[in-house]
DNA sequence: AATGATAATGATAATTGTTATCAATAGGCG
DNA sequence: CGCCTATTGATAACAATTATCATTATCATT
């Protein structure tokens, strides 16, 4: 479904952020909620590009600046030097999960294993640091580290 | 104390992480144990500098990321591109924590106001996660993210 | 303690992901 | 429809990190 938006900026909540709404900006949060994983930039910027041949490499990052600071999107870092993204399912409650990555190959696995009880202590972690330290927690990040199947196969050489 | 080893290499689990045990790799490590907080690469860099006039940039880069493979440092994401690094007191039990960063200013917080109750929900995900996935976990990461208290109090323009 | 194979270093070039710049274009309120 | 200005696209600039390579230092073996 394309039609998140008639192609309005719609308030302050809709994809433009409060800004204008550009074609180029919904090509990119279309691309990337077609992609499966958590692309890179420049993956993404491969993607709109097929469909949008004039797009630039700086729009893309830009807009994906945009689209994280506006909640949408969200970054994964996976060790690899760039930076990785997947749509924010997490407020609208669909599909919030968390990561298990890779140190040696850097793939990433999302797990949503934790039942209600991680749920529970992040929220009540949230609030309780939030008061504590004063700080407006908009955001988490759980990941477990260490080598996936295959490379743990592989042996510890090298 | 600086004698963690005579200076012998000493096995596959010390400062030597397995390869030849030398002077710049126990300056940088020992430089990184003295500073606070969560220093970049070039911080550890300036640093070691100061008693070791003749060091590389880039023998700070390949110790730092030797001493993570060997688990004896661990690496922080404060988002603004760069690499941090800290002591990884994990194992030991000595200082354990986890972030709470500031996505604004890039400041990072160590809180370890987790009682047992996030400590057991930890272990019990990791061997969770390990036996489902296959995965050999060796390190996890838990931030959140926001505004610390002095951004958000600058107000969310911009 | 001297030897020798080779891992590690230091200086620097190269690479790479990301950001800044700027003229041209397009969004959307009047 | 027309204007104001945010946004775009192309590209230069930037910064962090990595690769290269001749030289030096470690350490198992003598």
């Amino acid at each position: 479904m394309n039609g998140r938006c008639g192609r309005k900026a719609q308030g302050w909540r809709g994809l433009g952020c409060g800004r204008r709404m550009t074609a180029p900006r919904e090509a990119i949060y279309q691309a990337l909620s077609e992609m499966a994983g958590h692309p890179s930039a420049d993956e993404v910027f491969q993607k709109v590009r097929a469909g949008r041949p004039g797009i630039g490499l700086a729009t893309v990052y830009r807009n994906l600046e945009l689209l994280r600071n506006g909640g949408h999107i969200r970054l994964v870092d996976a060790g690899d030097g760039k930076a990785h993204f997947e749509l924010n399912h997490a407020a609208g409650g669909g599909g919030h999960h968390h990561h298990l990555i890779c140190r040696r190959c850097g793939s990433v696995v999302d797990y949503m294993d934790f039942e209600r009880e991680e749920l529970e202590l992040i929220s009540k972690l949230e609030k309780h640091l939030s008061r504590k330290y004063g700080h407006q927690i908009t955001d988490h990040d759980i990941s477990f580290y260490g080598l996936c199947q295959k490379c743990a196969a592989q042996g510890s050489k090298r």
